[in-house]
DNA sequence: GATGAATGAGTGTTCATTCAT
DNA sequence: CATGAATGAACACTCATTCAT
């Protein structure tokens, strides 16, 4: 089972449709980060991945399942890093403050990638957006930052006047519009001053 | 006869360019509210305005720059409402507190109209937008706050540990990430709710 | 109102709208009649048309009402033809034989565009067809061949016998599957021998 | 235990060719039915027929060459049919009308599969139609008809003033037509009674 | 024998823009 | 001032076919 030549076989078989649709993807998600979802084409995608126009078809059927697919992948890293804290943290209001200042960090640098969710999240602005995974996935984010606000509520570790749901609402709302604010302003913002404010603004509007 | 008729005609004459522009630039707004910057066609847009297809580009010339009337025109209705508080505000805190109190109310209602400027904020996020009216404008509102903040640790409403940019980016990004969610999610959201919370927090956040 | 100038006007103004569809619906027919609807490309018969790639849509929108109209201007054309062999014929058998004669007349010569609503009607076999207009249209036909029969057994030009709906369908199918057959069998067929055929007999199976 | 598993190996190795072709004949026959030749594409066909995309290519090379293949097994099924007509006939003009009978009772119950060869006879109406196959296919059986009635003629059964070429054009137009409309019309038509009319219809023209 | 990854041509459609009227 | 005919580029998507496995 260890020969080189079954490794090389299986790695062939099935990997290269996994390295395609990885490079597919990754095509993407740079091409939406510079050009936006719209002028980020199949066949431009096809191409800066080092493969043809077609393939994207073949392997995605559709760019609203491309679309997809980038975002699950998007949330499957970033849950990684929120399941990691949530185990170390003492109680509700420190994974919250970790989580926040975690999401914002990527931001900090301006990297080439990280921008593409947030354009994503900006295109499901208009009502007849066509993909649905930014609405829905938004909602989850939402009922988790309120049931984490509801139990520090109970642990102690939270104002009971905090309205949950509302200051959920604020909370995420300032979480995308913040990166979305460095993504429009042509200066440069000083994110770590920002990320620091934030910290203070949750600790003082939720600590008891 | 001859004569009031001439001046109704010529009179009509130069306000019948006013109401085209303006039916044009409502027909472009409700239009972005409801489909996208990119699905609001300028054959659209002159249709719902009762015009031809082709008046657009005969008033405006080119579609960016419709968009960027349309941007104007909004931004100008606003600060009237800011010049207003400005001046019948004791200190920078009151102001800044009802500024953000009436921005928000805008979209408590689920108007038809009011997302458009959240929908073009969004479809600025990717980097190579073809308009940079938002992007400008954007600088402009965050010095406004910048100023104020400063102006409120000077007049001694404003606490002077907070640093006044970073607050400015954190709060601004709050004031169009909250719209920003009402318009992703697709379950009610009790802006009102969300706007009492501001309300307190920024009152925390910012006293001395 | 006769001066030439306003009739210069006019024509351009109106009719170069007109001219336009006429040569793209000439264009279609030609096409359809030599290569079939799906090759028949909306690109094809702009150029065709001698025009550009994208007037049919901006003139019929959809590649679908290209087709409708197309059928209609057939449609109108044969009925010029059945209604003023209805008002000249003396009894409904008559008319019957004299209209299956026009019909297959328009067959005999190898005409360059005749074909393409046979071809249209061959495209609208597979239940999953887009365009119901021919479905529609045939199903029109078969009913005034159905009441022809009737009204002529009433009038005692035709055979009580005979079953009015069924002799309709396999006279309907008749005259649909000669011209298909001259377009599929590559030898030519002598047509004016078969309509001959086809005279006699509708006369023996239908008199009295 | 080898050689019977190896023969069960050969034998299955041979058969399995011929299992897999006659499941991909049934799969493009099926969604030739529903969709259409173009719509039945090499894919849908290969996963229809249970097997993978690329096997319809694998053993037929070309999507012409499955269409040929696929008509000429309807053929042989037909061609029995009338091989045992032919020998159990008392004369011409019986084995004819019996011929046309046993062709049209195919398509009196609406079954799924049927309609696959009309829908290949129309979609080769168009002069540009790839596979020539029905067009040779037609001929031969305008050739057999027309053999059946002079022979007819000479076995004393079929009316001598009938011209043999014209009246084999009128009865297999009239074959394929009234299929065709019961494809094309929405409304039930009665195929019993149409089958009646005909073989009235051809015993009237026909007989002496 | 069988699979399915990869290609690239082709289609209908949408759209901003130009320009003659 | 206003219309709308005409253009041509761009896009998502479908598909037959090739070929490495």
């Amino acid at each position: 089972m260890n020969s080189p030549v079954k490794v090389e076989t299986r790695r062939t078989q099935q990997e290269r449709k996994q390295d395609a649709e990885n490079a597919l993807l990754d095509a993407a998600e740079s091409l939406i980060a510079e050009q936006g979802i719209e002028q980020a084409s199949l066949a431009k995608i096809g191409e800066r991945a080092g493969y043809s126009r077609g393939l994207v078809n073949h392997h995605f059927g559709t760019k609203d399942n491309l679309l997809k697919r980038l975002l699950e992948r998007y949330q499957a890293g970033f849950r990684l890093v929120l399941d990691n804290i949530a185990k170390t943290s003492k109680n509700s209001l420190e994974a919250l403050l970790r989580s926040v200042d975690a999401y914002l960090e990527v931001y900090q640098v301006p990297g080439r990638k990280s921008p593409a969710f947030m354009i994503m999240w900006g295109a499901a602005l208009p009502p007849a957006t066509p993909s649905e995974a930014i609405s829905d996935s938004e909602e989850r984010v939402l009922s988790m930052i309120t049931a984490n606000i509801e139990h520090g509520q109970v642990d102690g570790s939270i104002n009971t006047n905090v309205d949950p749901e509302a200051y959920s609402v604020m909370l995420l709302g300032m979480l995308r519009g913040i990166p979305g604010e460095t993504l429009i302003v042509k200066k440069e913002l000083d994110i770590a001053q920002v990320r620091q404010e934030v910290q203070r603004f949750i600790k003082q509007t939720l600590k008891p």
